[in-house]
DNA sequence: GTGTGTGGCTAACGCCGTTAGCCATGACCG
DNA sequence: CGGTCATGGCTAACGGCGTTAGCCACACAC
């Protein structure tokens, strides 16, 4: 489960996603990453093969973290693909950096714990009632919106509440 | 209208976009795209002020050809969202590279063509019946299935044209 | 007590965007 | 015709990036 990783691996992890969250992409770098941590870059080697090691394991944090969310809605509210729709938006915006981090490349899906994937789509496929093509398309809406709304891409005055509304009442029988 | 621009810096954008498409956002840097046009890097910014002024070029040829491609299917099949949405994920499919560059960053508002924004948003707004809150809901589900598709993060096997036709039938009255 | 693995370190390489400063060409004006 | 000046190249260099090579100190095992 958590034997992915060593303990100090943790620790680096642990560090890279604060330094992700608090100051974007950009400044995610192998020496300030270090620095928090107070060594130098070429010790994080020692640890991850590569930047990029590091990064699958904050993505499967997030897909660990949204199953966990979504899981948590399905137990309170059963079937309520608004009340999924609303975790996912919610667990997107508190994280964004992460989010796009995540989402906006392939999937590394040889890197990843067996199932996760799999883990975080259930609870919508569920409410879908099984309906793969539904869920694929509720899920494309709301990555959609959620993206859109971090890179500000609506209108500064737009209520995007709304429009969540409108699409999930669509989506909706 | 294409007076935003010399004639070299238009050149010098012609050659950023070829780049771009051919070998992806990593390639797309200042010492190749010289390279290709057999200057040298620092020569560019004769023409440009920074790599980002480039960028934003290829963002408004995105724009102006996503509106061009919207106008002419609105012409052809006025109301039809589905020949909208057909036309915009084909687009966008046919130039990934340049679809995520120009759509997974804050839009440049300052540094476009005044209206541009609005033109490639109209064709949409229209057949929605002038409903915003729709418009954007079918904005953000014909984005995600587009970078969800870009990004490989849909199952290997997944039959997206179901997906696409079962959101847009939820969005069809 | 002597290996051996673990986890630091420094130095360096080859990229990146970008700046400073130099120089050739050619147009324009007296 | 001659001088001025903008245009658009150039080289050299800076600081930052991911990454590699190679060294060293310590802890623990046999």
């Amino acid at each position: 489960m958590t034997d992915r990783l060593t303990p100090r691996a943790r620790e680096i992890v642990t560090a890279a996603r604060a330094l992700l969250e608090e100051a974007g992409p950009d400044r995610l770098t192998m020496r300030t990453l270090a620095d928090r941590l107070g060594i130098k870059a070429p010790s994080l080697y020692k640890h991850f093969p590569d930047k990029h090691a590091v990064e699958v394991e904050l993505v499967a944090q997030l897909l660990t973290e949204t199953a966990e969310v979504l899981e948590a809605v399905e137990a309170r509210a059963p079937g309520s693909l608004s009340a999924l729709a609303g975790a996912y938006r919610g667990h997107a915006l508190a994280h964004p950096h992460l989010y796009c981090l995540a989402t906006e490349r392939p999937l590394p899906r040889e890197s990843l714990p067996a199932g996760l994937e799999d883990r975080a789509a259930l609870p919508l496929l569920r409410a879908c009632g099984g309906d793969l093509d539904l869920a694929r398309a509720v899920w494309a809406f709301a990555h959609g919106m959620v993206v859109l709304e971090i890179h500000g891409r609506f209108p500064p005055d737009a209520g995007l509440d709304a429009a969540w509304k409108r699409g999930l009442s669509a989506f909706h029988p």
